[in-house]
DNA sequence: TATAAAAACGATCATACGTTTGTTTCCTGA
DNA sequence: TCAGGAAACAAACGTATGATCGTTTTTATA
C-alpha cells in the first residue's frame, strides 16, 4: 500500500488537530500516544510526520491557535463599548460563552502548560498575560471613574477569571442549567463584587 | 550491597511521598518516572516497591490523604459556628489558607484526576462532592434565613470554589500580596456576591 | 543472642514510546 | 500526458518505562 485514495493535505491536518484536541482533552498530552492519534485519524504512526513536525509542535499549535483566537475575539467584542460597567458585562458574557463553546481548548491551554517546552510555554504565558490585561484595564478605568470599588486590581482580575473559567470543568450544555441562566448568575456575582 | 545503614520503613515512605508530591506537582504524574523518583529519594528504582504497591497507588494515596484531611479540617473549623454569614466567612478564610498552605496537593488533586484509574477517580470525586456540599449547605441555610440572595445554589457554590481555588495557580507567599490582604479581597468578593 | 521480617541492591523483563527511513502510490500543474 | 511533489505505507530504531526477581544486609522482636 501507499498513498490513500482521496487523501489531501489540509484535510488530514485538520483531522489530526481535531483528534489531538479530543485525545489530549480526555487523557492528557503525555497519555496520548502518536499511535493512538494516528489510529483515530486513520493513518499509520509515521504518516503523521507528513503534517506535524513533532508531538510537541502539535500541542503548541493547538494552544497557540486558541490564545490568538481568544484575543482577536475579545477585542472585536469590546469595540465600540466605552463605559467600564458595560465593558465588564460584555467581557463576562463573552468569556463565559467562549469558554463553554471551546472548553477543550481552554482546558488544554491551562492544564497542559506544563507539557510545553520552556520556550513555547513562555510564548503562551505572554499571550495569556495579554488577555488578563484586558480585564485589568476594564477594572482600572472603572475604578478611576469611581464606578467600581476595588481593593486590588490584579488580585480581583485573577479571582474573576478563575471564577469564570471554572465552569469549563463542570458545565454540561445538555444539563440542568441553560447558558442564559449561567451567564446571569455569574454576571451578578462579578458585578456585585466590584460595584460600591 | 543491600540494606542501607540507618534506613527505616516509615521514614523512607514519607520521603517517597514528599518527593512524589514535588515531582508530580512540577511535571505531572505521567512525566514522573519511578527512576527519577527513586533517585530523588536516594534509592534504586526497584526498592520503591518495598513501600508502594504501584505508581498508581502512590498517586491515589497522595490525593486521598489530601481530601480526607481537607474534610476533617473544614469540619473542625465549622464547629460551634451557627450563623450562615459567619460560617461563610470562616469557610472562605479556611479554604484560602488551606489552599495556600498545600497548593501542591490541591493542584495535583484536580489536575491529576485524569491519571487515576476509574475506580480511584470515583472515590476521590465522591470526597470532593462531600466538600462541595459543605459550601452548598451554608448557602442554603443562609438563603432560607433570607440572609443570602442566591439564584442557584450549586452554580454559585461552584463559582465561589473556582474563584477561591484559583489562587493556587498564581499565588506566591513571598510576593507582593500578603495572606491577610488576599483573604480580605476574596472575602469581600464572595460576600458581596451572595448578600442582598 | 537467635531469628524472622524489613528494606535495600543490581539485573532484567516485556512493552511502549516518539521518530526515522526507504519505498510506493496518488494528485496536480505545466 | 507526464513529471514531480505530496501523502501514505510498513518496518525498524534506540530509548525509556513500570514492574519483577533473587539475593544480601540491617533492624527489631522474642
Amino acid at each position: 500500500m501507499s498513498r490513500t485514495v482521496g487523501s489531501s493535505g489540509p484535510k488530514t491536518l485538520a483531522a489530526i488537530r481535531e483528534a489531538g484536541l479530543d485525545l489530549i482533552y480526555k487523557g492528557g498530552y503525555e497519555a496520548m500516544s502518536l499511535r493512538t492519534l494516528a489510529a483515530k485519524v486513520g493513518l499509520q504512526p509515521g504518516s503523521l510526520y507528513n503534517h506535524i513536525a513533532t508531538k510537541q509542535d502539535l500541542l503548541y499549535d493547538l494552544i497557540h491557535n486558541h490564545m490568538v483566537t481568544l484575543l482577536e475575539r475579545i477585542d472585536a467584542e469590546m469595540e465600540g463599548i466605552d463605559d467600564p460597567l458595560a465593558r465588564l458585562k460584555a467581557f463576562t458574557a463573552f468569556h463565559l460563552a467562549y469558554h463553554i463553546e471551546r472548553k477543550r481548548e481552554v482546558f488544554i491551554g491551562s492544564a497542559e502548560l506544563r507539557s510545553l517546552s520552556p520556550k513555547n510555554r513562555k510564548r503562551i504565558v505572554a499571550l495569556r498575560r495579554d488577555y488578563e490585561d484586558r480585564l485589568c484595564d476594564i477594572l482600572e478605568r472603572g475604578a478611576a471613574k469611581k464606578q467600581f470599588r476595588i481593593a486590588d486590581i490584579r488580585v480581583s482580575a485573577y479571582a474573576i477569571l478563575a471564577m469564570l473559567t471554572g465552569i469549563c470543568t463542570w458545565y454540561d450544555p445538555k444539563g440542568r442549567i441553560d447558558r442564559k441562566k449561567l451567564i446571569e448568575v455569574h454576571t451578578r456575582l462579578v458585578l456585585d463584587g466590584v460595584t460600591p
